[in-house]
DNA sequence: CGCTCGGTTGAAAATCGTCAAATGGCGTGG
DNA sequence: CCACGCCATTTGACGATTTTCAACCGAGCG
C-alpha cells in the first residue's frame, strides 16, 4: 500500500474503527498477553481509536506532552532521544505488538521521538483511561509493571551491546533479534526486508553508517548473509547466532 | 563504620529496624517523591524492614525469585546483567534513594545481580505488600510508574553516551552525572571518593580499564580533575561540562 | 614485611571513524 | 515513458582512537 497522498499533516485525527484487542491477531505480542478473555473485554474499552502514521510523520515527539500510550498494530517504528548538543541516538525499533510512550511516565512529557519508517497504525491507550481503569482491574497495572520492566530488561541489553561487541558482533546481534521478532510475528525470520537506513542501524548500534555497510558485506562474503540493500535473507542462522554470542562462544 | 566482621554470610535475615519512610532523610529521592504526609504513612507500613549488606556481597542475584523491590538507604551498589557467554556489563551505580529490583517484575525473577560495593543498608519493599498497597493507593502506583519511566529514560542516556561519545567524553559524562547526585543527596560535588574500581568504571562506559586510567590521567595533565586513587577532586567543574557535552560543544 | 590486587604507563596492533568517490535505486518532472 | 537528480549504499585509503599485551608501582592487609 503506497503512501497516502501527501497532503502531509494526515496524523492527530484519531479514526474510530472498530478497535478490539479482543479480536487483535497481536494480542499475545502487546498488553494483553496473559489476560483472560474477561480482561481482555475491559481493555476493549479503554483502547479507544487507532491512529495512522504516513512514513516519516511522529507519532509524537520529545517535549509533546504524554496523553496516551501507544501500541503498535501494523508497520514499523523507531525511537530516538537527542542529546542537546545535537546527536541523536536511536533507542529502538518497534514493530506489531510493541508499545510506544513508555518513557513518558515520569514527567508526563515524551522523551523521544516516534518516527514511523512505513505507514503505520497505532492503537492509543489514552493515559487517563489507563490510570482510571487500572484502579480496578490489577492485573492491568501488573501487566504495565511487566512491561516497563521488560523494556529496561531491554535497554540493559542493548547497552551490554554498545559495550561490549565489536562491530560485526553488534550487527549479528541485531540481525538475530530482528529475525527473532519477526518470526514471533508470523513473519519469516530469515528472509525480510529492512525496514531503516544504514544510518539508522549505525546510530542504534553505536557505529558509522559505513561500518554497518561493510559489516553487511563481510556477513555476505562468509556466506552468512545475502544482503541487496535492504532485502536480507540469512543463509546461516546458527553461524550468526555464533557471532552474537562473541569470539568467546 | 567499617566492615562487619567478616563470617561472610550476614545477608539474609532482614533486621527489624524502626523503619519509617516519614522520618527519612532521603524520602525527596526516593519512592515517595512528591507525597503528603498522610501518604507517605501509608509507606511506613509497607516497607517493613532493613537489611545490611557487607561490602562485596550481593543484595540479589540474577536467577534469584523477584519478592522485593530495594531502596538503598546508605552505602553504595552496582548492578550487573552477565550475559551467555560470560561477559558481563555494569548497568548502573546505586547510591542513597535509588531502587534496586526494577527489572524484576517481568517475570518475577531478577535479571541482573546487586552487588555491595561499601558496606550498605537498604530498606525492603516486599513485592506483595506494594501489589496490595497499591489497589487502595493510586498515588503509589503511579509513582512506580514514574520511577520506572524514569530509569528507562536514564538508561537512554546511557545507550547515548555509549553509542555516540568518545572515551574521554564517557568518563566526564560519569564524573559529572556522579557529582550532580551526590550534591543532590548532601554530599560535596566536588571532592569524593570514587567507590567502584577501574574495571567497574570500564565495564559501565564501554571502555577498557587501562583506557579509564588514561582518561583520568589526562584530565588531571588537562588541569580539571586531582585524582589520586580513587580519590577525585573536580578542578573545573565547567571545563568538565564542556567535555560531556562533546566536542560540538 | 612480603604479597596481592588495583592502578598507572608504554609500545604495538587492531578496530573503527573519517574523507572521498563511485554506484545504483527511486521518485519527480518533463 | 524516459531522463534527471537526489539519496542511500558501497567501497577504498588513510588516520585516529582504543584495545591488547606487558611491565611496573603503590597501597592495604594478613
Amino acid at each position: 500500500m503506497p503512501t497516502p497522498p501527501s497532503t502531509a499533516a494526515t496524523p492527530n485525527r484519531p479514526a474510530r474503527h472498530p478497535v478490539a484487542c479482543s479480536s487483535c491477531g497481536l494480542r499475545e505480542l502487546c498488553l494483553p498477553v496473559g489476560f483472560s478473555e474477561e480482561e481482555i473485554a475491559l481493555l476493549d474499552g479503554m483502547v479507544f481509536a487507532r491512529r495512522t502514521i504516513a512514513r516519516g510523520e511522529a507519532l509524537f515527539r520529545r517535549g509533546d506532552r504524554f496523553a496516551a500510550l501507544f501500541a503498535v498494530r501494523s508497520g514499523f517504528f523507531k525511537t530516538c532521544a537527542t542529546s542537546e548538543d545535537g546527536r541523536d541516538q536511536v533507542t529502538g525499533f518497534q514493530m506489531g505488538g510493541d508499545l510506544l510512550g513508555l518513557d513518558g511516565f515520569d514527567d508526563e512529557t515524551h522523551r523521544c521521538d516516534a518516527i514511523a519508517l512505513e505507514d503505520s497504525q497505532v492503537c492509543v491507550i489514552p493515559h487517563a483511561a489507563l490510570e482510571e481503569l487500572s484502579q480496578t482491574f490489577p492485573a492491568l497495572q501488573r501487566q504495565l509493571r511487566r512491561v516497563m520492566s521488560r523494556e529496561i530488561v531491554r535497554d540493559h541489553g542493548v547497552m551490554m551491546l554498545l559495550s561490549g561487541m565489536r562491530s560485526e558482533e553488534r550487527v549479528a546481534a541485531f540481525l538475530v533479534n530482528l529475525a527473532g521478532r519477526l518470526q514471533a510475528r508470523g513473519f519469516s525470520p530469515s528472509s525480510f526486508v529492512l525496514r531503516m537506513t544504514r544510518q539508522e542501524i549505525g546510530t542504534y548500534l553505536g557505529l558509522q553508517l559505513e561500518t554497518v555497510s561493510r559489516c553487511f558485506s563481510r556477513l555476505h562474503d562468509e556466506g552468512i548473509l545475502d544482503v541487496r540493500q535492504r532485502a536480507v535473507r540469512i543463509l546461516d542462522t546458527d553461524g550468526l547466532r555464533r557471532l552474537t554470542a562473541g569470539a568467546a562462544g
